[in-house]
Formats: C-alpha cells, sequence, structure tokens
DNA sequence: GAAAATTTGTCCGTATGTATG
DNA sequence: ACATACATACGGACAAATTTT
C-alpha cells in the first residue's frame, strides 16, 4: 500500500474515501460490517477525524450507514449494467435491471454542423444539422446525458418527436427509420464537467464515461452522431465482441 | 456555467483545472495561446491566483506551457487510441501511434481461484490458477497495469514466458495457443488507487479505465481472464460493433 | 525607438478548510 | 471539544517580459 499523498488539491479525507470504495467495499458482502474507524486509520496511515470524514462522505452518498456502538455498514446497491452493441438503446438492455426508464429533452437548435460532426454523418462541412440534448435516467436517478446530431433535411421533427417519446428509437421509426445499428462506439474517462455535476448530479471530482457513437440505419447511412456522459458509479459497460473485428 | 463548489474535499484550483482541460483546451489548436489568467478567473468566478495553481499544474502534467509575458499555450500531445474488440492485443493495434511498445511482468502467483476467476475460466471453484501482474508502456510511458489468471495445469509455464517475451500473445503460442479472441469486455470507471498512481505514475484523483475481459481459443475454450486498469488521460478505448450483437 | 498596454511572475497579508493529537 | 500546523483561497500591489501603439 503506498502512502496517500498531500498537497495534491485532493483533501485526504477523500482519497481515503476512495481508498475505501476501491479496496474495502470490494472484499464485502451487502450489509456487512466494515473494519473500525481505528483499524482504517492505521491500514492508510491517518487519524481517526480523517476517516470519519471519508465515511460521512460516503454516508452522504448513500454507499454506507453508520450506526453507533455497533459498526459502519455496506448499504446495497449496484451498477446498471449498459450494453453496448450493435443494438445500443437506452430503453432496451435495461428492462431487468429497472422498473422505470426515462428520456428528457433538454433542448434542441439547429446549427451549421461542426467538422466532427459532419465527418461522421457524410454531410459536407456547415449542413443544417439538428443538436439534442437529453437526459436519461432509470428509476429517476440519472444515468446519462446525451448530445446527438442529426441531418436537419432529413429528420426535422426529431426534436418534436423525442420530446414527446421520450425515445430516440420511436423517433426514428415515426420518421420510417425502423431499424439502425452502431457503427463504433469511442469510450473514454473524465471528471465531471461542472455542466455534468448539474445534469447528472455528480458531487466534484466525480467521473464521467464519455462514448462517442455513430448509428447506420439498414442502407448503411449514418442516422445520428452522439455523444453520451455516463455517472461512472452508476454504469459499467458492457461489449460484446463476440461477432466484431478490429479496425486494421 | 454552474459555479464551481467548495468544502467538496477537491481544492479549486484542481476543479479549475479540470474545467480548463474539458471546457477551453477541446476549442483550440496545438501551441494556440489561452485566455489571459485574469480573464479565466472572471469567467470561472475565482481569484487569478486559483488559476494560477491549476495552471502551474497542468504545467506540471505537461499540457501547457506559460511565457512570462507572452501568454500560456497548449502543449501538442494527443492520446493513444486502443482498439477493443475480437483480436484485442497490446501489441498490435499500437504499432502506428508509438515507437516502442513494452510489457513488463510485476509479479506472479499460483493461487487457488477466485469465484469470479473460476467462473470466467470454466474451472472448479478453488482449481489452481496462475495469476499474472503485468505493466504495459508505450515509448517508455505507462499505458495500463493489468492482471491476468490462468488455468495453472494447461499453462504452467505462463509466468516465465511471459517475463522472456513481453506479450501475451507470444507466450501462449509457446504454449500451443496460436489464435485466441476475445469474448466481452466490461468497462468501468474509477478514480486511481494508491497502487494505480504507483504503477501509472499518476496524480491523485486520476482517472482510470478499467476492463474486465475473457479470452477463448479456436476451440471456444476459455484461455485468460484479465483486468486491465488504464491512464485515462492517455488512451481512449476504441470500440468496433461493426458485427457485434448484444447479448439477451 | 519610446511609451502604453498586456500578460505572467512574485510578495505581502488575512480568512477558512484540512489534518493531527 | 480543544489546540496546533499546514494547505487553500482571496485581495491587492508591483515587478518582469513581451507585444502593440
Amino acid at each position: 500500500m503506498k502512502a496517500l499523498q498531500r498537497r495534491t488539491g485532493i483533501a485526504l479525507w477523500r482519497q481515503v474515501a476512495d481508498e475505501i470504495r476501491q479496496t474495502v467495499i470490494p472484499g464485502l458482502a451487502a450489509n456487512e460490517r466494515l473494519p473500525a474507524e481505528a483499524e482504517l486509520a492505521t491500514r492508510f496511515g491517518v487519524n481517526r477525524h480523517t476517516v470519519r470524514s471519508a465515511i460521512a462522505a460516503l454516508e452522504k452518498e448513500g454507499i454506507l450507514r453508520a450506526e453507533q456502538g455497533r459498526g459502519t455498514f455496506l448499504n446495497d446497491r449496484k451498477r446498471l449494467r449498459y450494453p453496448i452493441g450493435r443494438r445500443t438503446r437506452f430503453s432496451s438492455g435495461l428492462e431487468d435491471q429497472a422498473r422505470t426508464r426515462s428520456g428528457k429533452l433538454l433542448s434542441s437548435e439547429t446549427m451549421p454542423a461542426p467538422p466532427d460532426v459532419a465527418t461522421a454523418l457524410s454531410l459536407p462541412a456547415g449542413a443544417p444539422v439538428i443538436q439534442l440534448s437529453t437526459l436519461s435516467a432509470a428509476d429517476g436517478v440519472p444515468i446519462s446525458a446525451a448530445t446527438s446530431w442529426f441531418d436537419a433535411g432529413r429528420f426535422s421533427e426529431i426534436a418534436e418527436l423525442y420530446a414527446e417519446t421520450g425515445s430516440i428509437t420511436a423517433s426514428l421509426a415515426r420518421l420510417g427509420v425502423d431499424d439502425y445499428t452502431r457503427k463504433t462506439t469511442a469510450v473514454e474517462a473524465r471528471h465531471a464537467s461542472s455542466e455534468d455535476l448539474d445534469r447528472l448530479a455528480l458531487s466534484p471530482g466525480a467521473i464521467v464515461l464519455l462514448t462517442r457513437g455513430i448509428d447506420i440505419d439498414s442502407d448503411g447511412r449514418p442516422v445520428l452522431y452522439g455523444e453520451s456522459r455516463f455517472a461512472a458509479d452508476r454504469v459499467e459497460l458492457l461489449i460484446d465482441n463476440r461477432a466484431a473485428e478490429n479496425p486494421a
């Protein structure tokens, strides 16, 4: 165990909280007791007060629960498994993991396509595209904030349809796209921006998984280019490679 | 723009640094000048000294460079694109992005299989497995720290072979596995543990992309189960879904 | 070339947050 | 709850280097 570091802009109590999340909790069953504060303090080489701050933070996040005289216990919560494959859709794939799923339209805008969007959608640079900002939630908990771009010529009514249905799949179906599949997906991880903190109800320092992908219709024409930002502590991305080949 | 938050255990200067990384830098070309410190301070609603701390940190990471009287400039660096597909291997897929790739054996150990490893490898619980801890680097920069498990009965010499070749693919080839493919990959993102900080030479608060995957041979038998931890600021994972289907 | 404006670098002091015992 | 030390954040003033007028 390497010593925790000081003067890094991350308070020690927060580093301890992250360490508890990653090295203590994985070894515990739900509702099992954590080692005593004093023991954790020794293990991490910090003062007991610092461990208490860390536990208080994890309690506020709903991960732990401290009971006077008894100890601190692990609450039962698990990450959503979000499948990424050819048929990546928010609505399906989570049915068995959450009672309710919702999609909310935050904003929409028609604009000239930025270079990367134009490339992804095979449109000439500056062609009009519709940008949709959406927020997806499962059981009322925000899961991902997405920005999607569509060819404005082909899908002019997409914003109204999404606002009505809360589903990309349903909106596209009404516009004559009965099926679409994912071509490629790129995954990155970064610290949440202040906008992420706001939309996904995260606390500073939180992590977002950022995916960028292109969906194509059955003719191979690009339908949408999208970037999604997932709350990393609420999901894992499950990638099925059973029949995928690497690009050359 | 939401206001940055205080008393969260994440120093303001660090939040500003993350905000610069995500909202200022993406709009800049290489070697382009950033807005002046005073302007950034106004934009983020903090003191100029706080912006200076943030810039100092990004400078130490090699991302920015400040010049007295002239301004602060963006250095030219980009993320490695790491392909994940059926033929996921460290050695190939990065040839055109890094001059040298290396794999180092950190430790190896024979142990009874933990439950999840036994399941992944289709072995009875507690069957002997070999655990390999390895570190992969590109151009001398650590990229990922991996832990892999192998059936000890079938691959007893894997540790010695890896130490010699620095490559899983090469080691397996010598043990009669001429080809293997990735079955599934799960991706998560978390804060770097103190072990990650040490192995990947990261600073606290850094992010790791964690992938867990199973590789199978041409007969469909599991060959290895592995967990890799990537330095998130050095790579993006590129997933090809061209022929993948989602699990039911 | 000289003066003004701009931008980063350094120093002072003070208040609050973090970490220890 | 108390006391102590260090890190963080703010505000202001001025110096040093560079570009613009």
